[in-house]
DNA sequence: TAGATTGTTAATCGATTAACAATC
DNA sequence: TAGATTGTTAATCGATTAACAATC
């Protein structure tokens, strides 16, 4: 049964579950039940089924499921065949990383555009991405229709840098910065923020646990 | 009243709490309420007394709790305060975005160590940090005591990376591939992954939901 | 003292697990 | 058909919230 309204605890789930299928998938595996899924990925059978039931009935009694169905299912489900945009604000060391290394397509992102302040870099382009000047962002973004804004920049100018991507229109902030972005300054964005501290220090109580 | 066992939702609200207390410290706040913080985070007051109650008594009636106390405590609780040592594997855009700009120190961890297989790489120092050719990695630690390895290499090493670590000794791996490390290959060395992909997946969703 | 606020116990809520009829 | 496995309902478990006596 569809359910209106998904926990979080599901949606945090839905990304592993995409990842795994995929894996799958690319091993060339056509079916799986619930509990050869759940082994593979730590939980149980129970919760997938639940899990999935909330956005419908994806399985087949007495076989399972079809791989490359609930891949797609589950892509469905994360808007992944969307084709939705992106920009990356601050083109440092992380801006980088992100431009030349992560696989926003894979992910159904399209990078279009990077901004920088550094002279050196604007005009450049870098993994197929033209960088432009900060300064030229509410034009570009006047002139585009972006989703999502990636912020990159010194945490000195993050509430700011989002402040400008909210006024521009884009619907989702991806934000690398060590600063909580607050709600009231974006209206009604969406905020999804990769703290790494916080992960760094998670890992840090669980090797001191270890030790009591 | 201490607990024995923590819950993993407290130990993931930890570096929030840290992060929020360092803040307003250096806002010169010596003293909050539960009711106060719980208003500046977003939660309850009544989930933060529990939360805290887990590891003790840091508050007193009437007043609240110190805020430079209870950041220490905090600190204590999280392991920040044990001078915990980590090398890097992968000296690429992300890992030289961490060396740079990460502050491994004020979060309790000294960087000893980069390693890379890049002839270019190697020999040279970044942030001052050395770094060594990957074929290193065994002899240097067993001749120095690290805690954490970070992973910054490519996903089709990741594995294999996070298992040399393992025997030589770390207690904890921070990943940053787009793999998932089977605990089996690591015996009882604890991993905090930071996906990418998850954490921008789960952006798409929100977003894409906001359209129904 | 009176007011404020904690730590803790009890009540509620939500998420996970178990069970099983439906059915491929 | 017999066996397998789903989707869903019910039971359990755990986490959050509410309430309040203790006390600074």
């Amino acid at each position: 049964m569809k359910k209106d309204k998904i926990s979080s605890a599901v949606i945090r789930r839905l990304p592993r579950y995409y990842r795994h299928l995929d894996e799958l998938h690319r091993k060339g595996t056509v079916r799986i039940s619930s509990g050869a899924l759940a082994k593979s990925m730590g939980l149980t059978a129970s919760q997938i089924r639940q899990d999935l039931s909330c956005f419908g009935g994806f399985g087949q009694q007495g076989y399972g499921y079809n791989v490359e169905r609930l891949r797609g299912e589950v892509a469905d489900i994360l808007g992944m065949n969307r084709a939705y945009t992106a920009v990356i604000l601050g083109a440092g060391n992380l801006g980088r990383a992100l431009i030349e290394n992560f696989p926003f397509q894979a992910n159904g992102f399209v990078l279009v555009a990077a901004f920088d302040v550094d002279p050196a870099l604007v005009g450049a382009r870098l993994g197929g991405v033209p960088i432009y000047h900060t300064r030229a962002l509410e034009s570009y973004l006047h002139e585009h229709r972006v989703n999502v804004g990636v912020l990159t920049v010194p945490g000195s100018v993050a509430v700011e840098s989002a402040r400008r991507l909210a006024n521009g229109g884009v619907e989702g902030i991806w934000n690398f910065t060590n600063i909580e972005i607050p709600q009231q300054e974006i209206g009604k964005v969406r905020v999804e923020s990769v703290h790494f501290a916080d992960s760094l220090l998670t890992l840090s109580y669980m090797i001191s646990e270890e030790r009591l």
